[in-house]
RNA sequence: GGCCCCAUGGUCAAGUGGACUAAGACACCGCCCUUUCACGGCGGUAACGCGGGUUCGAAUCCCGCUGGGGUCACCA
């Protein structure tokens, strides 16, 4: 095992969303594709909108994905606990240590006055910036504000003038100039560290080489990097993967439609699906290959082919690679992921026995052909469960009410009741080739009403599928139901 | 608005000074395959944002502009 580190730390305050997918990814792939370790953290401090449900689904969408990690929530390690809210006396300690070392000062504003403060800035035209108000309070001051019950926040003081070059292994050396920081808070009134302080003590705790996430935080990073030559800490590795964005350009949001790995799940993409999109976004290995296995994804991976641009979330191309998975990975598997999608929608009920299994595994392997999602499984693979079928459209009904169509139809008929199972694809297959010619028709014209008989439908999977799918029964019956249907048709004319 | 990032077809993208008459993929269009539809195969439309440099030579390097995005919290 290399000395690679490195983590995904998410915050709990919601579902897995696809941006923070591709993060995991990223930081998984390199992991692996560098011997390293991959460490799970949870940043919970934002006490207001964190939640066990949401961390709890994060590690589901991650599992889901296929994503395993060596040290973290739920699995433990070395440097844990892996909580941020679990590792509140750690931070508290450091933020101890730079008081004292005078590089951080308690401060004692209100939120109001910080709001009145901003609004000043913002009306004299200028960036709203802390105004340093609390760090030179005498100790008279501080006690007296401390006897009103004021509970102080601690801020690190930034020196003004000063340039930070952020090294960035894809965007190259960053540089940020302090006097636009302000001291900021690294530990909040209620004790609880902020992002940026936490994140910093966490990654040195925890051995992180390389720090790999969005861009959004690439302005955060200066801070961080303060934080770090503050506590004498060596700087990590950093990455920043450019965003994932939505039609109009924007950081794809809520309002953008699905952006939860869930929601992905629910419509009925695969993981092997969401993981090749997700990895070809921002990322790409060069050559004119666009199907990989996760295996070859972590042979592939590397920092240096990461994009700088930002990339706009394409659906179609993952609706390609979903239909694509869709028919290529093994077809039980498939039958496995579809299993839901038809019991839900009511067309499958109870256990399902082998028998029942080994069925829907044939009956997939027509349908598949069809979709992009496996929700659309349901609307293909009703016809096959259905009772009774009717002409679904006016087309449909033209073709059963063709005249010689009756002739087909009973022959056909007449041959499947004769036949002892119709499990044999091939030999239904040679007896419908022999159909045309012996109910005196062109191809079409036998074929097409025999469809709609069976299925409703003027278009579908090959007839010989359909029949051996449907079974002897189910065959006959509609076969002797359209019969009735053209009767009655034929009066009604 | 300040700071920062980014800039090749509608989208993802290859390209790292000459092999560019700019790859591949998705989407779109056409043809073929086929009893139908879908799949598949073949082909087509479509791009270096603009202006200056540097250089014998620029999609590739530099500067400016424009455009897009991110960030400016006691959220992460």
């Amino acid at each position: 095992m290399s000395g690679v580190r490195v983590r995904f730390a998410p915050s709990p305050t919601g579902p897995l969303h696809i941006g923070g997918a591709r993060s995991a990814l990223f930081n998984w792939l390199f992991a692996r594709k560098n011997g390293g370790t991959f460490i799970l953290r949870i940043e919970d401090t934002d006490l207001e909108r964190s939640s066990r449900e949401s961390e709890e689904n994060i590690l589901r969408a991650l599992r889901w994905l296929g994503l395993d990690w060596d040290e973290g929530v739920d699995v433990g390690g070395p440097h844990g606990p892996y909580r941020q809210t679990e590792r509140l006396e750690i931070y508290r300690r450091y933020a101890a240590q730079l008081e004292q070392a005078g590089l951080a000062y308690p401060c004692y504003c209100t939120e109001e006055e910080l709001a009145r403060e901003r609004e000043e800035f913002l009306s004299r035209g200028e960036m709203p910036r802390y105004g340093g108000r609390c760090r030179r309070l005498s100790p008279e001051e501080r006690r007296r504000l401390e006897e009103e019950g004021r509970r102080p926040a601690l801020r690190f003081a930034v020196t003004p003038g000063e340039t930070i070059l952020v090294r960035d292994l894809v965007r190259g050396p960053v540089p940020f100039d302090s006097t636009g920081i302000g001291d900021f808070i690294i530990m909040k009134s209620d004790g609880i560290p902020t992002y940026n302080f936490a994140v910093v003590v966490d990654d040195y705790l925890m051995g992180v080489t390389h720090v790999i996430r969005a861009e959004e935080h690439l302005s955060n990073t200066p801070r961080q990097v303060l934080l770090y030559r503050a506590l004498g800490w060596p700087v990590p590795e950093f990455a920043h993967i450019s965003l994932i964005l939505g039609e109009d350009r924007a950081k794809m949001s809520k309002r953008h439609g699905a952006t939860s790995i869930d929601q992905y799940r629910e419509m009925g993409y695969l993981p092997e699906a969401v993981v090749n999109f997700l990895a070809l976004l921002g990322w790409s290995p060069g050559g004119e290959q666009e199907i990989f296995t996760v295996e070859e994804l972590v042979r592939e991976f590397s920092l240096e082919r990461v994009s700088k641009s930002p990339a706009v979330f394409d659906l179609n191309k993952l609706n390609w690679l979903n239909a694509h998975y869709i028919r290529h990975s093994p077809l039980e598997r498939v039958t496995e992921l579809a299993l839901p999608f038809l019991q839900r929608a009511g067309l499958v009920a109870g256990e399902v026995t082998p028998e029942q299994f080994r069925w829907l595994v044939r009956l997939m392997g027509v349908v598949r052909e069809y979709l992009t999602t496996l929700a659309e499984a349901v609307e293909h693979a009703r016809v096959f469960f259905a009772a009774e079928v009717e002409p679904e459209d006016e087309e449909a009904r033209e073709v059963l009410a063709w005249e010689e169509a009756g002739r087909v139809l009973a022959v056909l008929a007449e041959k499947v009741k004769g036949a002892e199972s119709l499990d044999d694809e091939a030999a239904v297959a040679a007896v419908l080739k022999k159909l045309p010619k012996e109910a005196g028709l062109a191809p079409r014209r036998a074929y097409l009403p025999v469809r709609v008989a069976l299925t409703g439908r003027t278009q579908g999977p090959e007839l010989h599928l359909v029949i051996s799918l449907l079974g002897k029964e189910k065959v006959i019956s509609r076969l002797q139901r359209a019969l009735a249907w053209r009767e009655g048709h034929a009066k009604a004319n």
